[in-house]
DNA sequence: CAATAAAACGAACGGTCGTGCTATAAATTG
DNA sequence: CAATTTATAGCACGACCGTTCGTTTTATTG
């Protein structure tokens, strides 16, 4: 038996699918079991088999996110050469995914980290690790940009990342709830800013 | 009868006081009336009858938080004179309200925008267009900055708005899941930074 | 095809949810 | 103090929660 053929395998595919769209609409916390096997179309208990515990559930759910968020964003983004043209695709790529209005919830793991963070516990565990993995990868395609020389030489990179970061939750913050796809405009000029006034080490 | 000295309206500012602190805890979707009322030392039905519904508790808690929000933060900061000093003064004001890690919860008002941006209904709106309102009275600090003189003349108001508020997102979002008070050094760098190169109109 | 393992189901559990209703206790008023 | 309004409590409701268990259906294997 394959380990990837069996029908177990497919139906949690499918599980995790229409989990993540639940949960962007409801939140990760607030994501019933109940709801979940009635979209999916299967029982409560048939469901529940698949994971053992509501948490697993939730961190099924997380992981499955990342994994889309990996290939749609990181992923392609890092097929753009080194430098400000990765760093400009990274952005364009995160954007569309955290703020884009086309489907309901915005982005996954920016609501449960706003909503676990004071939550204690294996679901929060994940997303400060998670998190902490995303800025070193943010501070390093930055840091590329440099060692190209399109940034100058004693660019904070971390500094840039935190201020990049900031940038994408104005434009979730303001987009989601305020419905004004005007705000991307926004998020653009304050990349184009970060570019030409970029913040320097103090030493 | 004074309006103020019945024991209703003292109870109810005890209810919505502890309702702050647990909405901060879990959420202000997750914010039960059962919990509520066990935390006031009451009845779950004699808490009710203040309300006659949850979503007039969940408004009515978002109001009295907003109200000390406009005590704590706004208020004061407009003792300072127009200028950059109100503006420092108001950014050193909200990240601490914002972000601080000493109580438990972080900022009700980010938690519940990124809860509920998605869930049509009166808290959706009501937190909506009170963010309208705070993003214009930020604006507003600025251009006093900018008839000061503190500020270029062409600076794009909105856009430094804008970005104020990612930065106090960055911070909320870091601090608050990572547990690294490390990052309002950063904070404080970006804002230096847009005052220092600050968003100009393209006009 | 038969034997076996994996997956899904249905019913039930103790709890908690928001919300009525009715009665009692407390505060306010004349 | 008595009358009356206001605030609180108690109880019950239907619904849904996560979880368990025994059974039945469906896949996989030899």
């Amino acid at each position: 038996m394959s380990r990837t053929a069996n029908k177990g395998h497919a139906t949690r595919e499918a599980i995790l699918d229409t989990g993540i769209a639940l949960a962007r609409e409801v939140g990760l916390g607030a994501l019933t079991i109940g709801e979940l096997a009635e979209r999916v179309g299967m029982s409560k208990s048939g469901l529940f088999a698949h994971f053992g515990a509501k948490e697993e559930l939730q961190l099924a759910v997380l992981r499955a996110a990342q994994a889309r968020f990996d290939e749609n964003v990181s992923r392609q983004a890092f097929l753009a050469p080194r430098g400000l043209a990765r760093l400009r695709e990274l952005y364009k790529r995160w954007l569309g995914w955290a703020a884009s209005n086309r489907q309901p919830g915005g982005c996954l793991m920016l609501a449960a980290a706003s909503e676990f963070d004071d939550r204690p516990g294996p679901v929060r565990d994940y997303l400060a690790r998670q998190q902490e993995g995303w800025l070193a990868g943010l501070s390093r395609t930055v840091g590329f940009a440099v060692e190209a020389g399109e940034l100058p030489e004693n660019t904070d990179t971390e500094q840039f990342a935190f201020e990049l970061f900031g940038l994408i939750l104005s434009t979730h913050h303001h987009v989601r709830l305020l419905q004004d796809e005007r705000y991307f405009a926004l998020a653009q000029a304050g990349l184009e800013r970060l570019i030409n006034a970029a913040p320097l080490r103090k030493d």
